[in-house]
DNA sequence: GTGAAAGCGCTAACAT
DNA sequence: ATGTTAGCGCTTTCAC
């Protein structure tokens, strides 16, 4: 075993109590005994132990993050972003990867809270009712990132249907007026609808029909975007430009237009969304509608944190268009 | 706040020593009790204190994770490997990351150590006589991952020297006979010096004398890549193929050919190293030697678990290659 | 089969 | 300025 505070005080002659207070900068004691002390406590090697301190105070400096899938580009720049965060504010971060599952994700909301985290961050998921229970009955912070739900939680995201409709203009302003679009899973109220909403809009704006043939759905993967890009050429062949609803589906995209030899973005222009690292490893560089994902994750910490004392609110965060070499311009009048 | 097992005891008309026997699974109550007893526990919702139980057990029944970046592919996956073991042994997860930062190490180590975890996995990062000093002061007991170190801690990677020559021997059975190298952090004696030898190794066998020239180094992210594949062109307008010790690396390069417009594989033929996403991602896909990562993961916390009583040993995994469609054969006679 | 009570390592009154 | 002591929520002897 260890040293405990009861060894320090025994050793530098003092009681606990003074220990403690050292320990927590209280007020309380003299500068000599505070120098005594802290020589013995390095001299022992003692270190404090925040499992005991935890009971007391009710708090583990510790923070829960739920996310999809750890692996995924996406959420681990994300949780990236929580990780800094917390480090600063010296809060550790559990991960728990619920792998789209509710399951794991219900035992994991109660590890947490056995575990008695100080809040928890829950990433792009439906967040569905059953969670919202749970974490209502143990009255634990949360907040959700990149997703929100029916319930009064603080949330942070970006303006989906926003982000997508500059997207899409951007395609627009560049004189394509065949757009196709490769959405996320079917039905998903936070990712898909709102996205298509904003293409539709986008169309919209220029006086464009909107055609239901012209979009398909994946799954947000890379292997999704493959099979999205093939059904939905093999019923447009005249597409000029598709609009896809995350980079690894766009990476998959490309992937598959240039086996069919069609050339990025010659032939076919693409654009992206999130702005992650495939998108700068895409032949060519993907442009892409970015979500500043290490920020959103780093706001969350601190929203969480805040949080504490009075309801902190939602937020928005901006999106912004990165170019890169994935969009060509063409000419109208030419039709080319 | 929440009930507590005093709670429950008082509500179902037992002693806390009962509540407790039945959530542990002691023998020492009747049946009926149980019965009881769990009724009320369901009725009130509770929970127990995994903070007051670790307390008493000094066991936390939680794992603290050290990587260089939680958002790096590499990383990433052996992380979701992890996580994944750890759920099923009803474990959690800190993660900390490093960031190449030694004192963040340290500190990390210290707040892991007070937090009282179980056990610590350290992933690919250099370790370094501090942070041995620090762990063995605190009895944790640790695995390295993708790593190892001058002392007598257990680890688990591939051998990469054998990895490297059966990487370059690949190449070499296709017909390649100048091959350049993409290496690692220059010095790095994990990552850098063995595959080196292994690369040469390789070329020993079929008798090509090794060039200092035909070996470039990276840090094993992207951009590196890029820039280490111009330089290895430069001076060496001959190589045909060239060997990346990392998958990003490998995808750097591929940008940058592409800039070029050398084409990938008819020109020169690339094999990267790990195996990630980006390999299968890649334009083309990329043929690499693979490290099973997730297993990797996995096995680090089994291995933790397992030398708790006894030690246990390091292990080598088997690495493999994955073919994809960035190599070439070439025919020697024609020399083309 | 069940309960009382002594801690685990620490903090926070309350004394002195 | 410093010490004593009562817990925090739980497990675990030791009685009965």
């Amino acid at each position: 075993m260890s040293y405990t505070i009861k060894d320090v005080a025994k050793k530098a002659n003092v009681s606990v109590a003074t220990v403690s207070r050292i320990l927590n900068n209280l007020p309380g004691y003299s500068e000599k005994t505070k120098e005594k002390v802290l020589q013995v406590i390095t001299e022992m090697g003692y270190q404090p132990n925040a499992i005991a301190r935890g009971l007391i105070n009710k708090k583990t400096k510790t923070l829960g993050v739920l996310l999809p899938a750890v692996s995924d580009t996406f959420a681990s720049v994300v949780l990236s972003g929580i990780e800094d965060m917390a480090h600063d504010l010296d809060y550790s971060v559990m991960v728990c990867n619920t792998a789209k599952d509710g399951i794991r994700t219900m035992k994991y909301l109660q590890a947490l809270r056995e575990k008695q985290v100080d809040g928890i961050i829950f990433i792009s998921e439906f967040f569905k009712e059953e969670y919202y229970n749970a974490i209502t009955a143990m009255k634990l912070p949360i907040v959700l990132v990149s997703t929100k739900s029916a319930y009064d939680i603080p949330f942070i995201k970006v303006d989906d249907e926003k982000a997508v409709l500059d997207g899409v203009m951007y395609l627009l302003e560049r004189g394509h007026r065949s757009i196709g679009m490769i959405a996320g899973t079917k039905g998903d109220t936070i990712a898909t609808i709102p996205r298509i909403e904003g293409y539709k809009k986008a169309l919209n704006k220029q006086g464009i029909a909107f055609e239901t043939k012209k979009v398909v759905y994946g799954d947000f993967g890379f292997e999704s975007g493959i099979e999205a890009a093939e059904e939905l050429l093999y019923h447009n062949k005249d597409v000029t430009a598709i609009f896809c609803s995350s980079d690894e589906m766009a990476a998959g995209a490309l992937s598959y237009l240039y086996r069919m030899s069609i050339r990025v973005p010659d032939e076919i222009s693409l654009v992206g969304y999130d702005n992650t690292k495939v998108a700068e490893m895409a032949i060519p560089p993907l442009t892409t509608v970015g979500q500043p994902l290490y920020e959103m994750g780093k706001n969350s910490v601190r929203m969480l944190l805040e949080r504490e004392d009075g309801q902190s609110k939602s937020m928005f965060m901006p999106h912004k268009i990165a170019e890169r070499e994935s969009v060509k311009s063409i000419d109208q009048s030419t039709g080319e």
